[in-house]
DNA sequence: TAACACCTACCTGTATGTAGGTAGTTGTAA
DNA sequence: TTACAACTACCTACATACAGGTAGGTGTTA
């Protein structure tokens, strides 16, 4: 998103974007250190493990997301969840990436607890986040679907990450079925 | 499922269940070799490199699904469904795996072409299967979702994966939640 | 002069894969 | 029925590559 200044939040940078296209485990230091024009040794000047870089990719994302929700504070429901689809186009056409989430999900079962926890909450507070957000545009007449929003939340959050998914198989015309099909779920036509 | 008989057929149950549990990349020979009381060498007596057996570990899973469908061809649509969904019940709770499509397309952009390309054509057979199915039962008035039925199966694609992902982060809570909403996709209230 | 940002050089573990061998089985033909 | 060839299903031992990580150094800047 923003141009990162120093090396260090240029690792997080990178090692976020070779995570989400390749995955935690197929990535490695040397392919930062190439890109940086810095040697293997120096990443771990910064991460001494790659767990702490694993967790500091997560953490920025997070902090990411947040700042995002408060852009877009005092703005309409469905412009709010349009931002959250602006990433995920975005994601997808970029090299069609994962996001942030659904990469350690898939690698649930070999990473650290430590890293398995800040994934989880991480989650936690997306979920919270677009429940809130459904709620208010139902409130506002935005929306009209009809199921409890804590289900609908839940479906957006395996919906999104499975749009990206399917999208690496059957191209860019089904991740955009799948997103459309996303919007709808708002109506109860 | 069923318990494989020879060496070669364990191997692939076996390679099949360690690439949903910790993904294609993550798994290697030692894993089976020690299972199987074999040595690594003997593996690739049977599959000379690991494409080999991420290969025969598709093609596997593909023969399995399309003995599923054949199993229910005559069933009700919602049964056939239902059957579908209860190897993603047995995923989770069978220790959180991915199905197997989502394993390769989690490492999508790792794995070589021919990999790439058969789990592809597999992910358009059971789309195309979906598709049907969700037509059938729209006939025969046992469901009345309102969208185009390519639309819906693709939701299906993206939704069933996605919530194995979820819920490896939420819990059986979280998953069973997805699954609920899946079933309800049926219904236009 | 202390901290910082980076370096060279190296250790260790582990993964895929190969070369070549052996014990037992099966097919074939005198 | 015996005899030999060929195959199957493994084995030991090793080659190769590359990953994460460490020890200890150098040059620059505050």
């Amino acid at each position: 998103m923003n141009t990162a200044q120093n090396t260090k939040d240029r690792i997080v940078e990178l090692g976020r974007d070779y995570m989400q296209r390749i995955g935690y485990h197929s990535f490695n230091y040397k392919q930062i250190a190439l890109e940086l024009n810095i040697k293997n040794a120096s990443i771990h000047h910064y991460f001494p493990s790659k767990e702490d870089l694993g967790l500091a990719v997560i953490e920025k994302d997070r902090q990411d997301f947040i700042q995002l929700t408060q852009k877009y504070r005092k703005a309409k429901a469905m412009d709010k969840l349009e931002a959250l689809i602006a990433n995920y186009e975005y994601f997808f056409s970029e090299g069609r990436k994962l996001c942030v989430l659904s990469t350690f999900s898939s690698s649930y079962n070999e990473i650290t607890e430590r890293m398995q926890l800040a994934a989880s909450q991480y989650g936690e507070l997306v979920t919270s986040w677009l429940t809130a957000t459904l709620k208010e545009g139902l409130e506002a007449r935005e929306f009209s679907f009809k199921e409890p929003a804590e289900d609908l939340a839940n479906v957006w959050m395996a919906l999104m990450p499975g749009s990206l998914l399917v999208g690496r198989m059957g191209g860019k015309p089904t991740f955009d079925r799948v997103i459309g099909s996303l919007r709808q779920t708002l109506k109860s036509s």
